[in-house]
DNA sequence: TGACAAATGCAAGTCACTTGCATATAATAT
DNA sequence: ATATTATATGCAAGTGACTTGCATTTGTCA
């Protein structure tokens, strides 16, 4: 996990402000072992006692994703979830009892890819690929 | 495409009541090549004269969701879409450009899934797979 | 340290979707 | 064909995630 400092530095290198706000969100999500909602985000600051306005939290999160410090996800919810865009690309398995999250990170598709592009003349620029099923502690 | 009686029978066959609403909502659905949404689908009934209240289009597409006649799709939009579940397994290749969803049937992740259920001891029972970039039209 | 562009806070608004409850209607029994 | 009844619908209001506009505050850099 990255100290202040390095957390300035990393919005430094977005071209972004340190703000507290802001830093106070990276942190969080540095500290994230799967991708948050920005509602879960906010919570978070509360009980830190770091003061902003929801719409503040809203506006970093999607500055974030523009800027391509985060990356969007979407798990079948009706709102969406953020992750730092700095792992590697993996992909999700949601529990649908507990609604635990895991990652996974091994992922082939780039044949798959390849036979669209030449089936399709499709140009794929990104995927989405989640698992939902049980996990193994809901399997007990 | 189905006719009346053929959709009458269609609902019957999932213990639903036949009323004009969901007959209507069955058969936009039957004739839409891509996953819709609940609004475009209000805005069809509207051209089509029927007359019916949101809510009840709200309420017919979760109905049919859940006794499985049609299935849930989320393509990183702030809403859901929703297609008919009886095509057999595909996924969307959706255009950042102009919007338009083609559908790609082959799929291979059977591999993978049988990877994870070993690796994580987790059991899979769906999947979600999208795939966003430019289609042969936009690149144009 | 001061100037200024950029970030924030507050109020209000939007959009997809849900809930509660009274009324209307499809399906079945008569 | 009609009455019965469970179920579907319409209307009003509510919720939750997210956005917009605008006045005020705050990092940043000269």
């Amino acid at each position: 996990m990255l100290n202040l400092h390095n957390c300035k530095n990393e919005l430094k290198g977005y071209n972004l402000k340190a703000t507290e706000a802001r830093l106070a969100v990276l942190k969080i999500l540095e500290n994230s072992a799967k991708p948050i909602d920005v509602t879960t985000i906010i919570e978070y600051l509360k009980n830190q006692h770091v003061q902003t306005d929801e719409v503040t939290v809203f506006r970093i999160i999607k500055l974030f994703t523009d800027r391509g410090l985060t990356r969007k996800v979407q798990l079948q919810e009706d709102k969406f979830r953020y992750e730092l865009n700095s792992q590697k690309a993996h992909h999700h398995l949601v529990c649908q009892i507990c609604g635990e999250i895991e990652d996974f990170s091994q992922c082939n598709i780039q044949a798959l890819e390849k036979d669209i592009e030449k089936k399709k003349k499709f140009k794929v620029l990104d995927h989405s690929l989640e698992f939902f099923g049980v996990c193994s502690k809901c399997q007990k």
